[in-house]
DNA sequence: AAGCCGTGGTG
DNA sequence: TCACCAAGGCT
């Protein structure tokens, strides 16, 4: 379908950029398509790092957090120079934590490999760290205006209802992205591969889709059948196990003792409280206290609950004041904490 | 190559 | 409440 140029798939690209050069989302790393048509040039930087703050991850969530990195690395090469540990407090709350130690891979490779400068193809960008195949065309289309195929869920969902297609994910993956390629061109392939994942977003919506309004609409074969949300079909998902643990809240005056986790595995490479091992089933009192990482007059201040990918966790909160070989941290600075830890540290500070 | 890897908003 | 899900990548 990609050599035979059809009246339909130009006119249904025609119609999608028309929409997005007017209804295009104002996002803090984007150029706009109006500034695009006056020569303004994305940075390469900047889109790369959007691009993996954005893996898994809401544009509310993510765009605090570009603004804070982008305003104290402005280019690669700041980014590139910067501690492991200040480099994973300041990811600390985003999640998916090897995203960070892959970020300052990449920066680093960037910078001893090619000068500092991006590579401005595909394959180049797919051979660094923490780049996919998404990310790599994505940076290639919206950066460097390459022609490339950019998939992500949106495009996956917008392309499985524009098809009806009735095979479920994560089986139709490759006939999706097929289907996705059908309708690239060397014609503005930055703003189309935004405009589709802006159309995934705000109008061909997970639930409740705003058919109305879709500018694609009349080439859509999922509104045909009169269903067209329950596109993409799924397979079902394994329900999550639950495990139990105890995590230690030992202060000192105004400090806090942590941890520095292992550099893979969950939570990898992050400094965290210290914790009993997680297990199926809940510590009794003397099972946590014989657990603790020094001997202190521990007492339970409450639990909480927190939602891994694969399995859920209830936290028991146990706090004592004592000494002992830790990063001893300031309570102000516990947001350099992943957010189940926070959560922790600050139920056992209200709880007191 | 299927499982691992966070978090917060939402209906 | 809880399952779903968001601009996925790595092993």
């Amino acid at each position: 379908m990609k050599d035979r140029p059809s009246p339909f798939r130009n006119a249904l690209r025609s119609s999608l950029l028309a929409w997005y050069d007017a209804q295009a989302r104002d996002l803090a790393w984007r150029v706009g398509p109006a500034d695009r048509r006056s020569g303004v040039r994305s940075d390469p930087y900047r889109v790369w790092l959007s691009e993996v703050m954005l893996q898994q991850t809401t544009v509310p969530h993510a765009t605090p957090y570009f603004l804070s990195f982008t305003e104290r690395w402005p280019t690669v090469l700041d980014l590139a120079a910067v501690d492991d540990g200040d480099l994973m407090g300041a990811w600390a709350g985003l999640g998916y934590y090897a995203r960070a130690r892959n970020l300052l891979a990449c920066a680093r490779a960037v910078a001893a490999d090619h000068g500092g400068v991006f590579p401005d193809t595909e394959e180049g960008l797919r051979a660094l760290p923490g780049v996919g195949a998404y990310t790599a065309a994505a940076v290639a289309a919206i950066a460097f205006d390459r022609e490339a195929n950019v998939v992500d869920g949106n495009v996956e969902r917008v392309m499985a209802r524009l098809f009806a297609v009735e095979t479920p994910v994560p089986e139709a993956k490759p006939e999706l992205k097929a289907l996705a390629g059908s309708l690239v061109t060397a014609d503005r392939p930055g703003d189309w591969a935004q405009a589709l994942m802006d159309l995934g977003a705000t109008v061909c919506r997970p639930k409740s889709p705003l058919c109305d309004v879709c500018p694609i609409s009349a080439w859509c074969e999922g509104r045909k059948t009169g269903a067209p949300e329950t596109y993409p079909r799924k397979t079902k998902k394994a329900d999550r196990p639950r495990r139990h643990g105890v995590a230690y809240v030992l202060t000192r005056g105004n400090d806090v003792a942590l941890v520095r986790r292992p550099p893979k595995g969950l939570l990898g490479g992050m400094l965290g409280l210290p914790t009993s091992d997680w297990r199926s089933s809940p510590f009794t009192d003397i099972e946590a206290v014989a657990a603790a990482p020094v001997l202190a007059n521990w007492g339970e201040v409450g639990t909480i609950e927190h939602v891994f990918t694969h399995f859920s966790l209830t936290l028991q909160v146990f706090r004592a004041e004592g000494e002992g070989d830790f990063v001893w941290t300031a309570r102000e600075r516990l947001g350099a904490l992943p957010s189940v830890f926070l959560k922790a540290a600050l139920a056992a500070e209200r709880l007191l």
